[in-house]
DNA sequence: CGCCGTCATATTATCGATAAAATGTTTCCT
DNA sequence: AGGAAACATTTTATCGATAATATGACGGCG
């Protein structure tokens, strides 16, 4: 291992000198900054980034801690690490299966010295569990669940965006929408904020809502969103459109009906949640909620940077606008 | 922040013996080590990581690093990070972009030592950039690029699997099939050496191979490839199947074919590489090449976790063993 | 000619933890 | 009782860089 103090020697000068070269903080003259160039060369000293960011408390690095990596959050993470990078810092992905104990774990002051600052996918944490955390780190939190008020936060318009899905298919003739992946939490979640919007539209139409049509979910996959619609194909309770939570909800909603012959969207209406890209190839195109995850992600990115170029006031709570993208799954679309 | 020594002081005694409770390293007397327990509960001390690893030389980290964090990488990832968790380490990804700049800054002295061990999934280094990497960290390089005898590396059996797939499509009666996203590469390429499995099902079945057949897409991406395909249609160049350099690129080709009027897999049979998560639900399923993510997970990491423990043999050349998936979008399937 | 300011470079102290060696204390055995 | 071994804890040095401060050389000016 190449040491500063090496490159040192080799150019006759002292170890600052060689640090005020490469970093260019005190003026160094020109036949010395050469020398001291030429020994970095000779030798390809490489400064010792552990050492840097102990004495020099820094990192240049900014981390997102999501639930999983696939889907939803690898798209997002593909946005984000663009804008931590036009800043000079690197972005670095860590994982916690959505479970609070890992969040937590991501949250504690041993973790968070790794970075100039965090932002964290809440999936599992509640209120009480955030308020645990005791740093003055920069810290934005994303995704539906509340946090407290200290904390800068970006969520979606969850029920607005559920509301629009589903008054779309009433608009064109569904009566019966599953809320496939919904379900009835009373604490704030993706899943039981979009069940709300749902609920929303059906009462505006002037339609009942039946608790029979929130379809819950095991594990957020598609594989069991095909399965839990397979079942309720099978109980034989009639349904003529499906509210998807997520578009990979969605996606195993498509596998299902086409596996039992149901045409999307002459027999039934389909409308997912995200749109991720896969919605817009998925034949004949899913209809689905849209969130501008560039424009999340900008939000994010810009609250995390003023937090981390000093800024003391109050944390941000915002709530990202959505708009409803129709395709070919909603009989509005192609 | 709390430091060890403060803890130390609350407890009375030296900061070595704080290190030794919190290590279990030297053993510490029980009372002693209760008071040192109750000082650090109070203080709510954690370590230092920084300072650990300066000192100690270890990370507990090992890096991923990929070209981009969805789809197959962000698949592949999620598969990585629980062995990597079950030996005591974390796990986190970077992103490179594909581009060979990034990917040799990933593997430049000073972020390597940021981290126990690494993976890289190489997309844009050559050989020769590969062999100046000077480092005795661990690293375990996967993909389809050529790479230096000295580096364990992780490749699939692309050729055999793209062989396998157009023979199949072969077999159920297409005669003319569009390599969708492959190239006539010299080098060493996961679109080249997929395109030579093509070309080598149509000599073992007598057919021609028509260098028109063989469409390379600007970017990886399915709308890329939708459109790629969409001018193939226009232009009028007959063809009753489609063998897709990945699954990715499979689904801008269903997106395409759907548009087009053309029924999968009754005018066109359709199959891909890499049976994401997705083929499966994809109606009518996709046929595609699987490499077992799993196992190719289960490899690369075995291969890691020999040289952090440190195994200096010979590195290890593995090629995984791929299988086809059939589906419903060639006329094998259901 | 001598004093002061400016610029370039060097010295010192420090970030927080830990490996290795040193010190002190108790125990045990003959 | 004497001495060694066993154990518990502390001391010292170090990982590699850098902020803050000090030193030295030179030029300008009265």
């Amino acid at each position: 291992m190449v040491r500063m103090a090496d490159v040192a020697r080799a150019a006759g000068v002292s170890a600052m000198t060689v640090s005020n070269v490469l970093n260019e903080r005190l003026p160094v003259g020109e036949p010395t900054r050469a020398r001291v160039m030429a020994a970095v060369e000779a030798l390809g000293y490489e400064v010792n980034l552990t050492a840097r960011h102990l004495r020099a408390g820094r990192t240049d690095t900014v981390a997102f801690i999501v639930p999983s990596f696939h889907d939803y959050f690898g798209e997002v993470a593909d946005k984000i690490a663009p804008l931590i990078e036009a800043e000079g810092r690197h972005l670095v992905l860590e994982r916690t299966s959505g479970s609070p104990e890992h969040e937590m774990a991501a949250l504690s002051v041993a973790r968070l010295q790794l970075y100039d600052g965090v932002l964290l996918s809440v999936a599992g944490l509640d209120r009480d569990q955030l308020d645990r955390v005791r740093s003055s780190k920069p810290i934005v939190l994303l995704g539906e669940r509340d946090v407290p008020d200290r904390f800068n936060h970006v969520r979606l318009a969850n029920e607005e965006g559920a509301r629009l899905a589903t008054a779309h298919m009433i608009e064109h003739g569904s009566r019966r929408i599953l809320a496939l992946g919904c379900t009835f939490d009373t604490a704030h979640m993706m899943t039981s904020d979009r069940r709300i919007g749902w609920e929303r539209a059906l009462l505006d139409a002037g339609l009942d809502v039946d608790p029979r049509y929130v379809v819950p979910i095991a594990t957020y996959t598609p594989a069991a969103a095909r399965d839990a619609l397979l079942d309720v194909i099978a109980s034989g309770l009639p349904f003529d459109g499906v509210f998807a939570v997520t578009d990979v909800i969605a996606l195993g909603a498509v596998a299902a009906l086409a596996e039992s012959g149901l045409r999307v969207p002459v027999d039934v209406q389909l409308a997912g949640f995200d749109n991720l890209d896969m919605a817009s190839f998925l034949p004949p195109g899913l209809t689905s909620v849209d969130a501008n995850h560039e424009g999340v992600a900008e939000t994010a990115v810009g609250l995390l940077h003023r937090q981390m170029a000093g800024w003391t006031g109050p944390a941000e709570h915002v709530v990202a606008p959505v708009r409803l993208v129709v395709r070919g799954s909603t009989r509005g679309g192609a």
